[in-house]
DNA sequence: CGCCATTTAGAACGATCGTTCAATAAAAAC
DNA sequence: GTTTTTATTGAACGATCGTTCTAAATGGCG
């Protein structure tokens, strides 16, 4: 059934993705990603490439389709301090004590595979930054309109809040306890005055 | 050469430790740990048991002969407010924008396995909860002693504290840049008053 | 000295790993 | 309508995975 794809390529990386996001790299099979995708090995390799390839394909559509349009969603639509509480909210409110904590993709590769990948901790790297970036903005304006509190440098509390966000995707990961999430995030956002 | 054994089980099990720290326990394959083990397949199998058995041992060891250690040293050698910059301050300066970063093993763990592992999720968290433990009567000491701040509520401020200790491992990994760490220790030691 | 207990060494196990390939099928090109 | 091109399929590849087992070696004990 070939000259056209029978598949959308899109749509079955986003399946790659989710399988790659809960279980990382190294415990996701190639077996599990042609059973998840849907997809036979030779097409899966003619399309996508080999594992690796397909995992940094993974990764760079969940930094395009998941991080990029939260951020520029809630900076469009929120003042600036509750865009930041938003983003926060996205993921303490994910978790839960009984079901799968899959956290943030971008950061269980960063604590996986960014010691020793380069182009994946490019990736990561590239992905926090702007993150951090995201924050300075908000603060900036958030502090000329007067909702968050003037005394503090804009770049260092976007870095500890860079922090606090990274920090708060591990603890979903390993005690998704809404009380302590919950804490964590009034924790940040209380800072901001 | 047996009936007593030819190597020390502890010395040999910080190996393991190392490795496992490192390149995380998917990465780290069983000839990996022989090698590094510098032990036979049949004596490390007969000492350990199998991987994820000496993977747990490993987790164990570190959190009792680096987190224990550490924890127990800096409360009784430093003032509340200093003992918790020193926590910090031996993670951050650890890291090079060169070398290798290896991080935190607990909170590699806490992404790698924690949440499909139930045992390591238990090493994990009960780690976490002691960490936690620890900021808040280092608060409440410096708060009676007048050099933290009293305004703040010493638990959530504990939950703040842990998770931007957590952030910071994860950026070590991926963003191992000496000023943006500094940033974030400042960070969260300027919250303390 | 000789027997036993235990460790050591490394070969070997089946299973699974990531990857490739030859055969098949169908749309596109002429 | 024939040829060419390309996707699909599933079997098959060698390598490596975690694990086990047998044989050799040594110290403790009678």
């Amino acid at each position: 059934m070939p000259a056209e794809k029978q598949f959308d390529v899109d749509k079955v990386l986003d399946k790659a993705m989710q399988a790659f996001w809960v279980h990382g790299y190294e415990a996701t099979s190639m077996q599990d990603l042609v059973d998840c995708m849907g997809v036979n090995r030779g097409s899966l390799y003619a399309t996508y490439g080999d594992k690796h390839t397909l995992f940094l394909s993974a990764l760079r559509m969940y930094d395009e389709t998941v991080r990029k349009k939260m951020l520029a969603e809630f900076e469009a639509r929120f003042t600036p301090r509750e865009a930041i509480r938003r983003l926060f909210l996205a993921f303490s409110e994910q978790a839960s004590p009984k079901g799968c904590n899959r956290g943030c993709f971008l950061t269980n590769t960063a604590l996986e595979l960014a010691a020793h990948d380069k182009e994946a901790r490019r990736i990561v790297a590239e992905a926090q930054t702007q993150i951090e970036a995201f924050f300075a903005r908000m603060i900036r304006k958030g502090q000329e309109s007067g909702d968050i509190a003037r005394h503090m440098d804009p770049s260092k509390a976007a870095s500890g809040l860079l922090a606090s966000l990274a920090g708060l995707v591990v603890l979903i990961r390993s005690r998704p306890e809404p009380a302590l999430l919950q804490a964590v995030v009034d924790d940040a956002i209380g800072r901001l005055g």
